[in-house]
DNA sequence: GGAACTAGCGCG
DNA sequence: AAAGCGCGCTAGTTCC
């Protein structure tokens, strides 16, 4: 039994609390002697913590090696609560106050920022005192109970703030990474480690080759502009130096050029500097940025984690004793769409395994190459070249998952705002583009400007579509993390012997979440209890699928394996 | 000498 | 082959 709502904020000089009650009525407040939050947190128990943003609070509590089951980020909760079409006549939560902030990144737990330390919100940030927080927790509660959708709102408002708590203990967890295996793969790859300003001997032997066939010894190669010069100079047409655009050239410099261009992307990305800079004590920390993404997807600030190159992945490995658990969901976004959509032919194609197998069985197309293009396709707004040719195909097998998008799509090119299963919404379209879109319409501008005009709402119909596919994508792997989580926690501690303290704030005392992409997590594990995490993994892709879309038959299979890396075969 | 930009490529 | 969505990061270039 949780014992309710608890608000957490500055008051006066120190911290204080307040517990709510279902009406929003504070029924106890008080201050937290010594502004002991730790103590405090951990001496309440189960609650539901409401508090202005989960990177200024958590991190601290977690330094302590306090961990709490559930919270309100009312920082989060405001911006899809401002913008959701879901929450209908004007409401107080829609005026422009400072809960629109953005939020604090990376507040160290070991040396914060001072502002984070002082109570005080940031420059530009979202107040952290007490009654701020209070009379924020009842606008929303209003917001959201004034919906027609309050359950899917209060649904989604309680994933992303568990999404935040998951964000926060990830950082401090940190994803295990094999700085021996790294440098293996760079030795191999690159050569041995320059001196400071050198290039691996491999790169320096490439650059050589490449510089002998554009005849020019001092040939610059990182600056496209020259190199493409250097490269018409030698009869290679190019317009761009990307490697789609080399690899259709036939010229004795392309071959020793893309590999040096994928040398050059490892060193620069993901090299010795890269090591130096973003693992110690055998942890990579990224900072993950829960609806850092319009679409709420999580972006990530610092280290690239949400671009950890495949190549890569083998570093990626347990703790000695302890093992991963991988998994990844298998087409996620059109099963998402035949969920909101209601559209049982996609849904029967999708059960199982492949789902662009399920459409090449139903006839629609010839190959699972077709369907999965014609899938993204669909899904992107493709009008040209193959996939824009096997849309239509896909419109007659699967009419309503195609009305779904191509309305979605027509919404944002007249300037309308679509919303996700759940009900975030994406934001209106720029003044500067509604008064284009107006000055079209009246045929007042110029020819340049009307073309610019229509390129532009397609870009927005093109952005709408992929919205609210992506966007629920997101609120599916938000419930299924949320799950992973609570159910992980539940799992017995190992013993002592067994635990993995560089796995800080206590997590490494039981399975715990290390790594998280869109639609797919690494969970490190005991190996005691891996087989108890593949199956909570399993269980809650299939809580979450019956959370968002209850009984309806879409159903959401893992590629899913127990391994002491995290690299894919 | 730094801010703002582009090109290119990694991830889903 | 690139196309059609969403990102972050680095290096080089341009502009102040």
């Amino acid at each position: 039994m949780t014992a309710g709502a608890v608000v957490l904020g500055t008051s006066g000089d120190g911290l204080g609390y307040a517990r709510l009650d279902a009406d929003g009525a504070i029924v106890e407040h008080g201050t937290i002697v010594d502004g002991d939050l730790a103590r405090f947190v951990a001496e309440t128990g189960a609650a539901r913590w409401i508090w202005s943003d989960t990177a200024h609070w958590y991190p601290r509590l977690l330094a302590a090696g306090v961990r709490v089951a559930r919270c309100r980020d009312l920082r989060l909760c405001h911006a899809i609560l401002r913008d959701s079409a879901f929450v209908g006549a004007p409401t107080e939560i829609r005026a422009a106050t400072s809960w629109d902030a953005a939020g604090e990144q990376e507040v160290d737990a070991a040396a914060p920022a001072l502002f984070a330390l002082s109570g005080e919100s940031g420059p530009r940030g979202v107040p952290h005192d007490l009654d701020a927080a209070v009379a924020e927790e009842v606008r929303q509660r209003t917001a959201v109970r004034s919906s027609a959708e309050h359950g899917r709102l209060e649904l989604l408002c309680a994933a992303e703030s568990a999404g935040a708590l998951i964000a926060a203990e990830m950082r401090a967890a940190g994803l295990p990474w094999d700085v021996a295996e790294h440098e293996r793969i760079l030795e191999e790859t690159l050569g041995s480690r320059p001196p400071a300003g050198g290039l691996p001997a491999r790169m320096a032997m490439l650059a050589g080759e490449i510089r002998t066939h554009l005849g020019d010894a001092q040939a610059t190669l990182d600056a496209p502009a020259k190199l493409l010069r250097s490269l018409h100079r030698v009869g290679v047409p190019a317009q761009s130096t990307s490697k789609w655009e080399l690899s259709r050239y036939e010229h004795p410099v392309i071959a020793p050029l893309l590999q040096y261009k994928r040398l050059s992307r490892l060193l620069t990305a993901n090299g010795w500097a890269w090591l130096d800079e973003w693992v110690s004590d055998g942890r990579f920390r990224p900072v993950y940025v829960p609806a850092g993404v319009v679409t709420g997807r999580w972006a990530s600030s610092g280290g690239g984690a949400l671009q950890i190159p495949r190549m890569l992945r083998q570093a990626v490995r347990a703790d000695e004793g302890w093992t991963f658990v991988v998994a990844d969901v298998a087409q996620l976004e059109p099963r998402v769409l035949a969920g909101m959509s209601n559209d049982l032919a996609l849904a029967r194609a999708a059960q199982g395994r492949d789902l662009y197998a399920g459409i090449v069985d139903s006839g629609t197309v010839a190959t699972r190459a077709e369907a999965k293009v014609a899938m993204l396709g669909a899904m992107y707004g493709a009008t040209t070249g193959e996939s824009g040719r096997l849309v239509p195909r896909l419109r007659r097998a699967y009419p309503r998952a195609m009305k779904l998008v191509d309305d979605a799509a027509r919404t944002g090119e007249q300037g309308g705002v679509v919303s996700t299963w759940l009900g975030r919404s994406c934001p209106a379209p720029s003044t500067r583009w509604a008064r284009a879109q107006r000055q079209a319409a009246g045929e007042t501008g110029t020819a340049v400007e009307r073309d610019r005009a229509r390129r532009e709402a397609g870009d927005r119909g093109r952005f709408t579509r992929n919205f609210i596919v992506q966007g629920t994508a997101a609120e599916w792997a938000l419930a299924w993390l949320g799950e992973v989580r609570s159910r992980l926690a539940a799992l017995d501690a190992v013993p002592t012997s067994e635990q993995a303290p560089r796995s800080g704030s206590g997590l490494g005392t039981r399975p715990h979440l290390a790594f998280f992409l869109h639609d797919e997590l690494i969970v490190h594990t005991p190996l005691r209890h891996a087989e108890a995490a593949a199956t909570i993994v399993r269980e809650a892709a299939a809580s979450a699928g019956r959370l968002l879309f209850g009984g309806f038959p879409i159903d959401f299979p893992l590629d899913l394996k127990v391994a002491d890396t995290a690299a894919k075969d």
